[in-house]
DNA sequence: AATATTATTGATTCTCATTATCAATAAGAT
DNA sequence: ATCTTATTGATAATGAGAATCAATAATATT
């Protein structure tokens, strides 16, 4: 017996405000935009339902300087972080055949966090 | 002027230590590992040193979970974790070419994590 | 429509990894 | 031997996220 889940006008918001986001975002980002429409919303309630829509698979999220960061994007996450600045940057990955040689499984998707010096940071 | 380092018997008890470990490691496995050397050595004797060698490139790590993952290995990581028995298998990118086309920067580093369903599972 | 059931909420406390603080100590320079 | 200052260990502070819980609100049942 899972326990059904319930149409709220919170969980609205939440989801509302989540398709207005184009990148990523954490939840304290996301529960500071939604206070502006409903300052009511409690931060416990965004925990809960991005908790909800990750097991459901409806966001991505992955661990990021010990903060879940999420994204309604299906695809891949590459992610290349400079080490000095700290700015992330999104880039994409097509095709995985460099992967497939490597593993035996069947490959879902796949996250890659690249560490280095952004150009701004190297012309220092 | 860079403060100079200095050398200390607790700084060499938890290198000593570094270099046993084959594998992966939290900074409270160390701690654990540390105490019967020494029980006297503080944990955020060792945080400070895990962020000093980090620093100095001496040392990988990636955020799993809420928790720094620390890593003697010098090259990247890479990790296929199937979704369903929730095992976590490592395997090696040496060549960093597929990367370079989509990165101006410079590159240190990077973490490959790939989600799907291994062999044992797919055979279930 | 009224009532019963139970998922959800917001406020709050708790957890736990990591960092900051600080007086005491010890390494290395003089 | 003495001075300078990096390092230490103890402890408090921080911060993201989870757990708790009484009050509330969505559904189901009558």
């Amino acid at each position: 017996m899972t326990k059904k889940s319930r149409k709220t006008k919170q969980k609205e918001i939440i989801k509302s405000e989540i398709s207005r986001h184009t990148s990523f975002f954490t939840a304290d980002e996301l529960f500071e935009k939604i206070k502006k429409r409903d300052p009511n919303i409690g931060i416990a309630t965004i925990y809960r339902f991005l908790k909800e829509l990750r097991k459901k698979k409806e966001l991505h999220s992955y661990s990021c300087n010990r903060k879940m960061v999420y994204s309604k994007d299906k695809n891949n996450h590459c992610h290349f972080i400079c080490q000095k600045c700290e700015q992330i940057t999104h880039f994409n990955i097509s095709k995985i055949d460099f992967l497939k040689t490597k593993i035996k499984g069947e490959i879902c998707h796949f996250q890659i966090d690249v560490y280095g010096i952004c150009e701004e940071c190297l012309n220092q």
